[in-house]
RNA sequence: CGGAGUGUGGCUCAGUCUGGUAGAGCACCGCGUUCGGGACGCGGGGGUCGCAGGUUCGAAUCCUGCCACUCCGACCA
């Protein structure tokens, strides 16, 4: 993409009651547009990240067995009084009546519809184990929206669902979510770490938010500080086999949110281990039996003829929240500095001096080449001062920079800047293009 | 939802107390000088001062009502 020719509106100056950094550097890269309180339109450079994460997301997914649906955003109200939920719900839930005056309601998750879907086609254990699952946009009407993306109205959610005969079997489907959010996270560059949550009326110890560690986090949260390094075990994991040791590693070791802290085993944990910090939560996985199924009326028939209530499981990921997350774990104080794998472009070429013919075909040479590589090139082509595209590179957070001047360019190099480290060097074109992968 | 605030060109804000020709910086347009880490000079365009009503000779400014947004607390991907 050239740059003048793109829609990148970066802004100087944000608002002085704009706290969080990552709300205010998505708001100076040009990322997000505030619309209404919680609402955000995507521009172009933020949209681009955007997809990068979703797509990860859905890969992750995809690896470990479930299957993409997409769920409408608008939803009937009566498979929500089919659950019970559409009084329970309360004021987050934003209702709407259409022109026959039928009460529908903007989704704030897909239990009801998803349920809705099982049962009107499934009716065996031989189609189980199932996960559907679907990256669309959520609405809650939160009493006090903040954080830019980090607590919006709107916000786009990846939830899966997944439906087992019974309980031992829906463990497994929980694990298989529970090592693919190991995977997610760290694809992103996060260090995210999963920690005992509440499972409400429901019970017993099925559920786990993945947390990222960051000072603006919204959780107080406590944990052994292993777990914070322990990594994820990567894709080459048997996802028919037994996942289970994989998560009593991370799960044996004390790490809980503030709701579920227990002071005296955190006690327990050695003082030189023990964490406690503010964490953002961008992931929950929750096995919830029957609470839908039975309702609902989705039975399955099993091997011994009955027909019972298929168990369930849901797991959330907050895509447009995570764009937020990657931000608080990864800025300086010029700007954003983005993890190769969600970055919105891969390398971004300055030209210093547009117009100078020789400056102009270099960068023409570069442009052209990093992107016949499969690579995603942001060319600086505008006639603007040098000190502002620099700015304007480092504040958008592109990984690598090639810098094109006519100074260095008459010896033959050009300066090839890593953001991440700030690192510069000087080289020939052909190097610099190499040393960027094309 | 309780408490505290803020609404003035695209952005950040002053002006409101004490009513009297709507301002600054940035951004934008033109010309020129510049150009290796957010240049400078000169000229220019752009605002029903959140909305509605009221007081007044006269309202951004005072009064009433409404709306929107932000911040602090209790709930949540």
């Amino acid at each position: 993409m050239r740059l003048s020719r793109f829609f990148l509106p970066v802004l100087k100056e944000v608002p002085a009651d704009v706290q969080i950094v990552s709300h205010q550097l998505m708001l100076r890269a040009g990322m997000i547009r505030q619309e209404a309180a919680g609402i955000y339109a995507w521009l172009p450079l933020g949209l681009r990240v955007l997809k990068k994460v979703e797509q990860i997301v859905r890969e992750e997914m995809d690896r470990a067995g479930a299957i993409e649906i997409l769920m409408p955003t608008l939803q009937l109200a009566d498979l929500w009084r089919e659950s019970g939920r559409y009084e329970a719900y309360g004021d987050e839930m934003l209702r709407i009546t259409d022109r026959h005056k039928r009460d529908l309601l903007y989704g704030p998750t897909a239990e009801e519809v998803v349920t809705d879907i099982f049962r009107a086609s499934v009716k065996s254990y031989k189609d189980l184990p199932l996960n559907l699952y679907n990256i669309q946009w959520k609405f809650r009407d939160e009493r006090r929206p903040r954080f830019g993306v980090m607590r919006g109205r709107e916000f786009l959610m990846k939830d899966a669902y997944s439906f087992d005969l019974n309980e031992a079997d829906a463990r497994r489907s929980y694990n298989r979510m529970f090592v693919a959010y190991l995977n997610t996270f760290a694809r992103m560059g996060l260090k995210a770490v999963p920690m005992k949550a509440d499972t409400g009326p429901i019970g017993g110890d099925l559920s786990h938010e993945f947390i990222v560690l960051a000072e603006t986090g919204e959780s107080q949260v406590f944990c052994h500080k292993d777990l914070v390094e322990m990594g994820a075990p990567g894709p080459d994991v048997d996802w028919d086999g037994d996942l289970q040791p994989l998560v009593d590693q991370r799960t044996a070791l004390y790490a809980a949110t503030e709701e579920m802290h227990d002071a005296a085993a955190f006690e327990a944990v050695p003082e030189a281990d023990r964490l406690s910090a503010r964490g953002i939560e961008v992931g929950h996985i929750f096995y919830f039996g029957e609470k839908y199924s039975k309702p609902m009326k989705a039975n399955v028939a099993g091997p011994d003829g009955s027909n019972a209530p298929v168990h369930m499981g849901s797991y959330g990921v907050g895509v447009s929240r995570l764009l937020g997350a990657i931000i608080e774990a990864s800025h300086d104080e010029n700007g954003i500095i983005w993890p190769d794998a969600v970055a919105p472009y891969d390398v971004s070429v300055i030209n210093l001096r547009t117009g100078d013919a020789a400056c102009d075909a270099a960068c023409e040479q570069a442009y052209a080449a990093i992107n016949a590589a499969g690579k995603a090139a942001l060319y600086d082509d505008r006639d603007e001062r040098p000190g502002g595209k620099f700015a304007t590179a480092d504040l958008i957070g592109i990984p690598r920079q090639i810098v094109v001047g006519p100074k260095s360019l008459a010896e033959g190099n050009v300066e090839l800047k890593i953001r991440a480290t700030g690192e510069r060097s000087t080289l020939p074109l052909a190097d610099a293009l190499k040393s960027v992968g094309a």
